[in-house]
RNA sequence: GCCGGGGUAGCUUAGCUGGUUAGAGCGCCGCGCUCAUAACGCGGAGGUCGUGGGUUCAAAUCCCACCCCCGGCACCA
């Protein structure tokens, strides 16, 4: 069996969080682990998506280009995925030659099948920003409800779905000018000529995706497919590789997923296997797993899909595994808002990064929204990790080492032993056959219901009292024990890869494969390592403590250094505050007067907007005057425009 | 508004192609044990399966209506 397992590229223009972590890396990752185990040809794809509007507004905000905002985002999101063992092959990023160069044939094989129209929209375009706005990226007023700062693609307020020339006063988000709006040519994909194909395929997999991921799918797909636009007037991007379209860069959802084909390519090239990358993609023997976030569905499940058909060479997924979301105590993860967990600061948690991964695996949220609760983290990391799988283990070691001296003994099989093996063993094959299903859930409850009956067999066979009367038979049940905990130790690879490790190393033993499960691999004579704890037990204090580190997000601007000398060349003002009105509750609209000119600008602020009224704040020529989503204001007596230095 | 998912013991939930006393984990109560991070084992209490109606010999499970919660509604990554 062959394998190909890809997680989402997760998008570098922030730091991940909890639900990103359990939304698929962790599974792809426990995934990836399971299937090397069973001795399949496994390969684990990654990479970061880097291209797209969000990152080269960010970059801009941040007067950087986006090439730097990425860099560094990479490497954030690398340590963290390493810190959390994820074991990906291959990390790679979406502005590499290779995927740039990936992405272009991938779509000429497209264009030369018929598959790419042309087609015109008329699009705002901001002459200040010189780049035309995508829906999100412009706001005004709602004609159906008045509200003023509706989106260009829907009204929070009364939900109704707009196109940006439906807006009253049309504004653009990033410096709040009034775009102008111009007709342009784009590339349209056709997916319509693909639709009866997609939606067989998708009925073929009724068996084997989760539920609500067929649901989703084929809701879509009746609805019927349109030709979807792939092309957008931004620098940052690929390139599109045919005439007239030379200053246009892919859609980045077109792209990205070509970041799977492009990371395995650039794997086989460091190998220095270039052509093995092939068999991965085009070999009807392998199967593609694509581990996603739900709002990431339609894209895995349709869209993505049909390129691969449209572009004829390749092979459709075999599961895409549509996780859905993780909340945090009652709510959305939203790092504006500081409710969540954050990544970054994990590592100084002091926990081993197995807790974090033992407590989040409970969390993945396979077939509904789950929610992080601290005091669940706890009950199951002491009553779990702590009392069932970690005590069977220890109370094994050290037993050996009490009476044994840490060498295994000699061992005679009851049949009361073959049953309970038998037993196990039954155990065994259900988290296997569910971990193939993808219920990792399920299957490490299965390994919690394992180590019960491990704790079960020591309880009643009471080798501490049969060492005083039944010395030969103490001896046999310590000896099926170890070993024991060498299986535990191999179930639990997939799930806790540094508790595994610590096992091989104080057993002595290396962990190859699930079969390794029947074969009592360690023998009498061997010598066992020190008992060690191998979870720590947490009480609140300790809960408290963490939480305080990981719920704090990081502040990434700080990340990124500004020059004074640059700072200085901007026209900085002060200017007096004419007016302030309350939009909603987090937002202010300010009018600043700048010379003669009256400027308006939105704040993110929840202060009283009366009290701003009178006051000067820092504003450029265009009239920002937010660091963040902070005003600086200065109360002394000033004069009106003076230059800040 | 439309579409999808869900409302089951104190909490988290399985079951939902209709059929034996509705399963499990945590918590709670009692007993046993001492090798083990007061960890382990055994036993027990606890549910009119959101509300109302219908189909059926039989419904948590199918149908209808209603109430409540969550999500999606596409050029947003």
């Amino acid at each position: 069996m062959r394998i190909l397992i890809t997680a989402a590229l997760p998008y570098v223009n922030n730091v991940p969080h909890i639900g990103n972590i359990v939304g698929s890396h962790l599974p792809a990752d426990i995934f990836a682990r399971f299937c090397r185990l069973l001795g399949y040809e496994t390969l684990f794809i990654g990479g970061s998506d880097e291209h797209g509007t969000p990152i080269e507004v960010t970059a801009r905000k941040l007067g950087i280009p986006p090439k730097k905002l990425c860099d560094v985002f990479y490497e954030i999101h690398k340590e963290i995925y390493d810190w959390f063992n994820f074991s990906y092959d291959n990390f790679s990023r979406t502005s590499r030659e290779i995927h740039h160069q990936t992405t272009k044939e991938f779509f000429l094989k497209m264009y030369e099948n018929g598959y790419i129209i042309e087609g015109e929209l008329n699009l705002p375009y901001c002459e200040n920003d010189k780049m035309f706005l995508p829906d999100r990226y412009v706001y005004g007023t709602c004609p159906k409800c008045g509200y003023e700062l509706a989106r260009g693609d829907q009204c929070e307020k009364c939900g109704t779905l707009l196109n940006p020339e439906d807006l009253i006063n049309i504004k653009c988000t990033i410096c709040n000018e009034k775009p102008i709006f111009k007709k342009v040519k784009h590339l349209f994909f056709d997916l319509s000529k693909l639709q009866k194909k997609l939606e067989e395929w998708i009925m073929s997999k009724k068996d084997i995706w989760y539920e609500h991921v067929l649901n989703l799918s084929l809701s879509i797909i009746k609805q019927g497919l349109k030709p979807r636009c792939i092309s957008r007037d931004l620098k940052w991007g690929v390139k599109i590789p045919i005439k007239g379209y030379e200053n246009k860069v892919f859609y980045v959802w077109f792209d990205a997923p070509i970041g799977y084909i492009s990371s395995t390519r650039e794997y086989f090239k460091k190998q220095n296997k270039e052509k093995d990358w092939e068999k991965f993609w085009k070999d009807k023997e392998t199967r593609i797993y694509h581990f996603i976030g739900k709002d990431n569905i339609p894209f895995h499940t349709i869209f993505w899909p049909a390129m691969l058909l449209a572009n004829g060479e390749y092979c459709l997924p075999y599961f895409v595994v549509g996780l859905n979301y993780l909340n945090y105590e009652g709510d959305k993860i939203s790092k504006t808002r500081q409710w969540g967990i954050f990544c970054e600061n994990l590592p100084k948690s002091g926990l081993d990064s197995d807790i974090w991964r033992y407590y989040l695996i409970h969390l993945i949220p396979e077939t509904s929204d789950t929610e992080w609760k601290w005091k669940e983290f706890k009950e199951r990391v002491n009553n779990e990790l702590v009392a069932n799988i970690g005590n069977f283990i220890y109370r094994t070691l050290s037993f050996l080492k009490r009476y044994f001296n840490g060498i295994v003994p000699e061992y005679e099989l009851k049949v009361s032993d073959k049953e309970f093996l038998e037993e196990f063993k039954q155990k065994v094959n259900e988290y296997k056959k569910l971990m193939l299903k993808l219920r990792i859930r399920d299957s490490l409850r299965k390994v919690l219901e394992i180590s019960y009956l491990c704790n079960k067999y020591f309880q009643e066979n009471e080798p501490w009292k049969l060492i005083e009367k039944d010395r030969k038979r103490a001896e046999t049940v310590i000896y099926i024990c170890i070993n024991l905990c060498f299986y535990l130790a191999i179930l639990l690879e997939p799930f806790l890869p540094n508790t595994s490790k610590k096992l091989e190393r104080i057993l002595n033993k290396r962990i190859k494969s699930l079969e390794q499960i029947y074969q009592f691999n360690i023998k009498p004579g061997d010598k066992i390592g020190e008992p060690e704890i191998l979870f720590p037990k947490i009480d609140d204090k300790k809960i408290e403590e963490i939480r305080k580190i990981v719920t704090k997000p990081l502040n990434f601007e700080e990340l990124f250094y500004i020059d004074v000398n640059d700072l200085m060349k901007l026209n900085l003002r002060l200017c007096k505050i004419v007016e302030a009105k309350r939009l909603d509750t987090n937002r202010v609209l300010i009018k600043v007067k700048v010379d003669e000119n009256i400027k308006e600008v939105v704040l993110n602020t929840k202060d009283d907007e009366k009290k701003l009224i009178g006051k000067y704040g820092v504003c450029t020529e265009d009239g920002l005057l937010t660091v963040g989503d902070k005003i600086i204001t200065v109360d002394r007596n000033i004069e009106e425009n003076a230059r800040v230095r």
